[in-house]
RNA sequence: GUGGGUGUGGCCUAGCGGUUAGGGCGCCAGGUUGUGGCCCUGGAGAUCGUGGGUUCAAAUCCCAUCACCCACCCCA
């Protein structure tokens, strides 16, 4: 190992991986264009606040999970841990409320989260998301569970299993998360360690606890789905009612959480049918407490985040993953004094007319040139050393199985290129 | 933060007390005074993660440490 590696859970793109990157954001920015979505970058850097205030001071995130560091102005700044409360700061800021509503935007970019890292999780993460902000209706919640389950679909993912729920709003919450602690307090002394430790900070962790799966108080436990207000309840069954409409299947799944404080009704997950670990593949849920928390008006939305190197891996895993860019086009071979000079006006030329060249490699032999043309998948080679530089032409020789080496031209390269394809 | 596993050229790996630390892939060159893929030959490239200990002798045994991987927590 050098001394000098990339920092912990970061790890660094390399050419061979950029195929299936770019399949995955090409896919995914083509799919927000169907659904007009329009795209919003924003900082990578926020105020600390953005976040503090919206993950809840007290989850994970807040408490381990972000990277907050003082600027030299002494300004308390942290790393996007997530891109929700991000664009909801900005669409405030923008006031994007005076915009026709809703306001449909996607994001695609780096986030950072301070945790051990493991297959499929990492402190630098990619995400892309969507968020469908300033339409409280069911509808709103279809159409983003919707945009995913294409993009899916897009990528030949098809078998995500969709796990969906309603957590009402922050008032159904008190009730329940009540309930949850009436009834397991009686059983405390069985559970885990970490349910214990849930029991206090996050008890509805506790239900979907891997050490307790089985724990009889666990899988009795009471449902939040028998505790929604009739509002909720009748907005959760609209959600039901439009993905059926679709065609999209899924599974009611009450122990689905989401870990953010500011979520509110639905939620949902998708995993793959293997799950293992750290699966989940995208996750979303309706957030309409959250622009309060910014200091904005009340505003609902709806949005989910999907982590690319989640979606790498499971196309991996099914070999569905692009493994190489599309070749270049010619491979320049110059040789003797005067051809590196020519070659490079000529390759100029032939960019010019939209073709994709290599640059030679001058002082090597012809042969390890064509060796290297070969290896690098080009479709020509253009070879030209002294006595075509001083005829001004060039060789131009396919490199597939058959074709003919011809002399041609300075003006006439590009074009006896393309028309031999 | 907790637990387990693994560290040998760029990559994969053999060696598991005494070897000039071996091989494969890749890279570079040559085999053809200017013609690739296959093949052949040669070359470069390793503080055997790091530090300490045991021993006449350590890549090999012991301890520590670091890194990476996997799992838990949590999350995409």
């Amino acid at each position: 190992m050098p001394d000098l590696q990339s920092p912990r859970g970061m790890e660094d793109l390399l050419p061979e991986d950029a195929a299936v990157w770019r399949h995955v954001r090409d896919i995914a920015e083509h799919v927000a264009r169907l659904f007009d979505y329009g795209y919003i970058s924003t900082p990578v850097v926020e105020d600390a606040r953005v976040f503090l205030r919206t993950v809840g001071e007290e989850s994970d995130i807040a408490q381990k999970e972000m990277y907050v560091f003082e600027d030299r102005g002494g300004d308390r700044m942290a790393l996007r841990p997530e891109g929700t409360a991000a664009i909801s700061r900005a669409y405030i800021e923008h006031g994007m409320g005076s915009r026709p509503q809703p306001v449909r935007l996607f994001y695609i970019g780096p986030f950072f989260r301070y945790d051990r890292p493991q297959a499929g999780r990492y402190r630098q993460l990619w995400q892309f998301g969507a968020e469908c902000i300033g339409d409280a209706s069911a509808a709103a919640d279809a159409e983003i569970i919707e945009l995913q389950h294409t993009l899916y679909q897009e990528l030949g993912l098809p078998d995500l299993l969709l796990r969906i729920n309603s957590i009402g709003t922050a008032e159904t919450r008190a009730r329940y998360t009540e309930a949850l602690r009436e009834h397991f307090r009686p059983h405390l002394e069985s559970l885990s360690k970490d349910s214990q430790r849930r029991f206090e900070t996050n008890i509805l962790r506790i239900l979907d606890s891997k050490e307790d799966a089985g724990h009889p108080a666990v899988t009795g436990a009471p449902s939040i789905l028998d505790f929604l207000t009739e509002e909720d309840a009748a907005h959760f069954a609209a959600v039901q009612g439009y993905l059926g409409a679709l065609g999209i299947s899924y599974v009611v799944d009450p122990r689905v959480v989401r870990g953010l404080d500011y979520y509110a009704r639905t939620v949902w997950e998708f995993e793959p049918p293997d799950a293992a670990g750290q699966s989940t593949v995208g996750a979303g849920g309706r957030y309409d407490g959250l622009m309060e928390l910014l200091g904005g008006p009340a505003t609902p939305a709806v949005g989910f985040a999907t982590g690319i190197e989640r979606i790498v891996l499971n196309l991996r895993r099914r070999e569905l993953a692009p493994e190489e860019e599309a070749p270049v086009d010619v491979a320049m071979v110059p040789l003797g004094e005067a051809g590196p000079a020519a070659a490079m006006r000529l390759a100029r030329a032939l960019r010019a007319a939209g073709l994709a060249v290599r640059a030679g490699t001058p002082g090597r032999s012809l042969r390890a040139q064509l060796r290297a043309a070969s290896n690098s998948n080009a479709a020509f080679a253009v070879i030209l050393g002294d006595d075509e530089a001083r005829d001004g032409v060039a060789q131009v020789k396919p490199l597939g199985a058959d074709g003919e080496q011809l002399t041609v031209p300075f003006g006439s390269v590009a074009d006896a290129i393309q028309r031999s394809w």
